[in-house]
DNA sequence: TCTATCATTGAACTGCGTTCATTGAGATGA
DNA sequence: TCATCTCAATGAACGCAGTTCAATGATAGA
């Protein structure tokens, strides 16, 4: 029962995320606030913490869609690419990188959330980077045929990893920013370089 | 003239220096509180302000204090490193890390400062930022004899970013935290297959 | 239609960084 | 030494966040 209220509640949840997606994609997370949210929604203030904890619980939200958005574009880069295992990697890390720099302040959201201090990522996060993990696992499987699992899953979050300081660092415009063009460079250096001559 | 003043003015400004850092390196920068800060110091709220532009220019001086720290480590890394200018990159990477466990809270606090946008880092920061620059760029020289300098510069650039990148997913335990160990697996793993058959 | 229940509301609360009129200490000249 | 001026120090008050909760109003069942 109750379906006029958890309709209403429903409608107000997908319009809250909405709204919070697009003020963190223009303004960044910081410019998130319970007023302008509750003034653009025509809803009150109070309203907002009837569907959502709190604004990280909304935030979480609009995480979410993005990462899973990311998770996407990411596929649909590696659907393209060619046979090559190397090149699929150095497909997918720009994927990531063009990602990152069209949804800038989103993508930002995803790592300057506040989390509580010893408490875990949510299952959906931890999923979608699973899902990340498994599209880089498969080409360096096939570059280094001769490492055990446990040494590919370390490689695997390595190379992620190292994309990631790449992206991260390159698009931090205060520290001297890196040109696009640079950033894929400084991607494909590092990818070719470390899969040339495997053992 | 106005010795008396200026005496106190400085002692007070490195008092809250010091206050600041404990209580970043204790309990993180989201843990400085003006009123606190001011109880500690013995002083009133006020006081901050005639010293600190505001709180972010006081954790600016903290984070100036922690990156020569940072740097000072490396350096002392290096000094103890074999010949090899592999084993120097995995040396200092690894020292990177150690710093970074070991001072979690005050290295984290070195990115997560809140930049006004648009506006440069300041000097002090770009400054050690180069200094671990030439220490990565002098091994990979001898490495990669045959880059040139604009080659060496992206290299180092993304070299330091992949560590970077490495230490800070590892480091962060809501999104499973790596052990200590591992973390330093991949750091060698990266560095020693990256500079592995130099063309 | 009436009423008990529960969702919704927004003023109020808390806690933060920052400001500024007031206070008081220190420098200067007689 | 004392009077006076200058400017540093003070902390109550301000503005602005997130969040709460007593009062209000809508909903659903009889």
């Amino acid at each position: 029962m109750a379906t006029k209220t958890e309709i209403r509640r429903q409608e107000l949840r997908d319009k809250l995320i909405l709204i919070a997606e697009r003020t963190i994609a223009q303004k960044g997370l910081s410019a998130l606030r319970a007023r302008d949210l509750a003034n653009e929604a025509g809803c009150a203030v109070g309203a907002i913490y009837n569907v959502f904890g709190d604004l990280t619980d909304l935030t979480l939200a609009v995480n979410a869609r993005t990462f899973h958005r990311l998770g996407a574009d990411v596929a649909e880069a590696l659907a393209d690419a060619p046979d090559d295992p190397v090149e699929q990697l150095v497909v997918m890390a720009q994927a990531y990188h063009q990602f990152a720099a069209q949804n800038h302040l989103s993508w930002r959201a995803l790592f300057d959330i506040e989390r509580a201090p010893g408490e875990a990522a949510p299952d959906w996060y931890l999923q979608e980077m699973g899902r990340l993990f498994v599209y880089i696992s498969d080409p360096l499987a096939v570059i280094f045929p001769n490492r055990d699992a446990e040494e590919l899953a370390l490689l695997t979050r390595a190379l992620f990893s190292s994309v990631h300081g790449i992206v991260l660092l390159g698009l931090d415009e205060a520290s001297a920013g890196v040109s696009s063009e640079n950033i894929d460079r400084m991607i494909a250096l590092i990818l070719r370089q470390f899969a040339a001559n495997p053992e």
